[in-house]
DNA sequence: ACTGAAAGGTAAAAGGG
DNA sequence: CCCTTTTACCTTTCAGT
């Protein structure tokens, strides 16, 4: 399925996804176009999903981060509240999860006042949503992708 | 500080890192130079942090992504606690917030059986960690970036 | 399934306005 | 601050093994 060579170009893609494959090829002693041939095999398979520039929101002026746990009025909300969600852009991230949250968030905002301006007039104004828990992130420590040596074959 | 073009550049590559800077330039009508100034410069203010492939753990065989809450037993416990965390690679994000909890997780591991190893061997034996809360995602439907929409300049 | 070579395209640096 | 030019390198395809 996945060998040794495709793991070894994930890895490199997934740390910095501008190295060339011809770098990949010479130091892994094989041609420029097998590198390319694997990487467009790993791409059909869903494997890659594509390659993403990774910004610092700090440095954009976002400054807070933090997780909202949503608790639903009802279980059958669930789809309406998220359509809802999807449509506000600092909703970055969302997770349906078992436990006391229905939906699970990252929000991405400037500063306190809009995370409360957020929370108060367009999060907690959902129908659906029931109450809200939040989880300033102060910092973030560790930030990294899954570790590839797990993966037997 | 960061003007329209840079925007666009941000916008496009943080959707698809590997589009041309020749691309970019014929879409707004300026040299590929100018746009290759430009990703340096923000690359240089820090505001790019890198290029980042895109994988679906799913495909990979990671079938298990969940947050975990932990309470310290002191706060002073931090340091010694996130090192400890940083060694085991399942441990893919970490936060440090404000609230129940003192260092909020994210782990991907392969099955339940995986996380439940991981948790009650390597989590919870760690001796700083009072106690901890499990969140597992079942789905996640949103992940995207930061919108740059609402930046001002 | 990998290689080598060819064609076309791209990045990055240099120089000028 | 942006442009053009230039050079070297890169990706991608395809015939051959």
């Amino acid at each position: 399925m996945i060998d040794n060579l495709d793991k070894v170009i994930l890895r490199t893609l997934m740390d910095n996804a501008r190295v060339s494959y011809a770098d990949i090829a010479k130091n892994n002693r094989v041609s420029p176009a097998t590198v390319h041939v694997r990487v467009e095999k790993m791409r059909k398979a869903g494997i890659i999903k594509g390659a993403k520039l990774k910004v610092d929101p700090r440095k954009l002026g976002f400054d807070v981060t933090c997780f909202i746990g949503i608790i639903l009025k009802q279980a059958g909300d669930y789809p309406r509240a998220l359509a809802k969600l999807e449509a506000l852009s600092e909703v970055t991230e969302a997770f349906y999860t078992t436990g006391q949250y229905s939906i699970f968030i990252k929000v991405v905002v400037r500063n306190i006042d809009d995370l409360q301006r957020l929370l108060i007039e367009r999060i907690q104004a959902i129908d659906e949503i029931q109450s809200t828990d939040t989880l300033i992130s102060l910092q973030n420590p560790i930030m990294r992708d899954v570790g590839l040596d797990a993966l037997g074959h």
